[in-house]
DNA sequence: CTGGTGACCGCTT
DNA sequence: AAAGCGGCCACCA
């Protein structure tokens, strides 16, 4: 059991949902988890990131599809090299959402 | 107890 | 059209 606040565990929720070779953005997270303006505590609710084995992290980016540098959470080349193993092309810390963007309608 | 910050986004003027 | 501002939640000092 967690007494982590119901806030955290829906963001963690999401994130979990996040299928394989797709990335989902801090705000789409929020909206999901009913408040947009979580966007902030999604970030948060990562940096704790509790259970780093389900819930993947390196595939939540910001808005601008764009890796953020405090993630670090082992390398940020390790990010990029998770995200690239999973088949996302990842430019200069940047991935394209047009493509790799979370479509739960395409999916 | 209060103030301020933080892996952010959307809205308003 | 662009720019600036606020907001929600949780944690830290």
């Amino acid at each position: 059991m967690k007494p982590t606040s119901n806030t955290f565990e829906k963001i963690y929720q999401i994130v979990k949902q996040i299928p394989y070779g797709q990335v989902a953005t801090y705000g789409q997270i929020a909206r999901l988890s009913g408040n947009k303006n979580l966007s902030r505590v999604v970030g948060y609710a990562l940096h704790v990131n509790p259970d780093p084995d389900t819930i993947p992290c390196y595939r939540v980016v910001n808005r601008f599809g764009q890796v953020s540098s405090a993630f670090a959470f082992g390398g940020e080349n390790q990010q990029v090299k998770l995200l690239e193993l999973e088949g996302i092309s990842v430019k200069n810390g940047r991935v394209d959402l047009t493509k790799f963007g979370w479509k739960k309608d395409v999916f």
